[in-house]
RNA sequence: GCGCAGGUGGUGGAGUGGUCAAUCACAAGAGACUGUAAAUCUCUCGCCUUCGGGCUUCGGGGGUUCAAAUCCCUCCCUGCGCA
């Protein structure tokens, strides 16, 4: 069975559905987990696995580089390289275009604080060759597609869509996605427009090379699915035309990506998933936060990714229900009690604060030891991927404003 | 007891007559992180402060000098070597 998708409850924008892919189920909404190069940092695939994730997304460009993806085609593919059974995608390299282009150097997040003039948006001309005050871009833009120095060795390498398809078809993961340019939040309405107009164009060359070259089962059916994403910024009449064109492509699933201000965020995903098809699956690419769950889902994303869980653990910050703790923090040190709080706001279930104080944590952190790294992302992963599964219970037992009042007064009231 | 080398912040260790006490690192305290340039980065770290600055300090005491962590004397302490 190739792939299909399902929606079993449904609730104004919001949905709850099964997505088939090769390699299982994803029930959605889910939380795909983060796990770039081929590797969900400090976890085995059976750690990932028993703290209930579903499906880990990696990189195209960072697996390109390293280990090269004709390895990884060689090794079997994404999940048989790195042994996770479960389904699996890539991302295409566009958010690359970004990190290594606009915003290298600048301390830069997709996300903006509506108001927020950070250095960033300082001198912004569009353009990614623009020189920062500290570090030259590692990503320069054309209309083919773009050229990128390697960040483990410097050397020149280049992207355009057909690439980032070929790449990811060697790398094998169930579902990816088109390649594309995600935006600085901070740049101007023009540049936002015209990188829009050109991922789109990216897109029908994606979409051209995936239909043509893709592998194909005995029944000749795709063996991956390809989805196309989004772009559009903050801005509601950018947003809706590249629904409109994105969606009206034949792809087999959608990313919502590019930048947003943190406070219409969930406005903007509104717009896009009243046009995109109703029957194929969303993705809000690279979010997010607790809080953001509830307003992508209830404004109709069915899949979410984010760095967030693995990365903040691997700093020591740890969600719980009344908000993130800090474990470095002094307080913890003699701290001989459970560690976190889970999503349902009663004591963590999660192996690590089944097992460990949050003294002993403390210690490992303070002490470097790459344990550490591994208890605080099992912790973390466990909290976010059941939240999400909480919430697409809520939506099942039609529960959710219920649930989302309930969470988020706990979680932002300490 | 004699000889040699030392005693600077929580630690290691810079500084060896003025423009400078505390480079740097570690430890400590706190913060940030949203399709992973990330086991990373930022800030604070003698005392006081209206954040402009003010004050105190280099084992103890004494001295030389316009000026001493720095030179001299002496005492105390530590390490090493020899008796």
């Amino acid at each position: 069975m190739p792939f299909s998708f399902k929606i079993e409850k449904k609730g104004g924008r919001m949905r709850a559905g099964t997505l088939v892919t090769p390699h299982g189920i994803i029930q959605t909404p889910a939380f795909v987990t983060v796990g770039t190069k081929a590797t969900v940092k400090a976890l085995t695939p059976e750690q990932v696995a028993s703290l209930g994730a579903q499906v880990v997304l990696a990189n195209t460009y960072h697996l390109y580089l390293e280990p090269g993806d004709e390895i990884v085609r060689d090794g079997g593919g994404l999940g048989k390289f790195m042994n996770w059974p479960g389904p699996t995608m890539t991302d295409s390299g566009g958010f690359q275009v970004f990190s290594l282009g606009a915003a290298f150097g600048k301390n830069a997040s997709k996300i903006a604080e509506r108001g927020a003039v950070p250095e960033a948006a300082a001198g912004f001309r569009g353009d990614s060759d623009e020189k920062s005050s500290v570090h030259e871009a590692l990503a320069k833009i054309d209309e083919d597609g773009v050229s990128f120095k390697s960040v483990i060795d410097g050397s020149p390498h280049r992207f355009t869509p057909e690439r980032s398809m070929e790449i990811q078809h060697n790398i094998g993961a169930d579902m990816f996605f088109a390649f594309d340019e995600c935006t600085s939040p901070h740049a101007p309405y023009e540049y936002q427009h015209e990188a829009m107009d050109r991922t789109h164009r990216w897109a029908e060359r994606s979409l051209d090379y995936h239909q043509k070259n893709v592998k194909r089962d005995g029944d000749g059916m795709p063996t991956q699915a390809l989805f196309g994403i989004v772009q559009g910024g903050r801005h509601e009449d950018l947003r809706k035309e590249s629904a409109k064109i994105i969606g009206g492509m034949n792809f087999d699933g959608f990313g919502i990506g590019g930048s947003f201000d943190k406070e219409d965020m969930y406005t903007v995903v509104g717009w896009v998933n009243d046009i995109l098809p109703e029957g194929k699956p969303r993705h809000l690419l690279g979010i997010g936060e607790p809080e953001d769950f509830f307003g992508g889902i209830e404004n109709g994303a069915d899949l979410f990714d984010c760095v967030a869980p693995t990365r903040l653990a691997r700093t020591g910050n740890l969600y719980g229900a009344h908000g993130r703790i800090n474990i470095n923090n002094a307080k913890f040190k003699k701290d001989f009690d459970s560690i976190a709080t889970g999503p349902d706001g009663k004591k963590c279930v999660c192996y690590t604060c089944a097992n460990y104080t949050a003294a002993y944590l403390s210690h490992l952190f303070r002490a470097n030891e790459m344990e550490a790294a591994t208890l605080a992302s099992i912790h973390n992963l466990h909290f976010i991927v059941n939240l999400v599964k909480m919430i697409r219970q809520s939506i099942l037992d039609e529960k959710f404003q219920e649930f989302k009042k309930e969470f988020l007064t706990k979680y932002h009231g300490k």
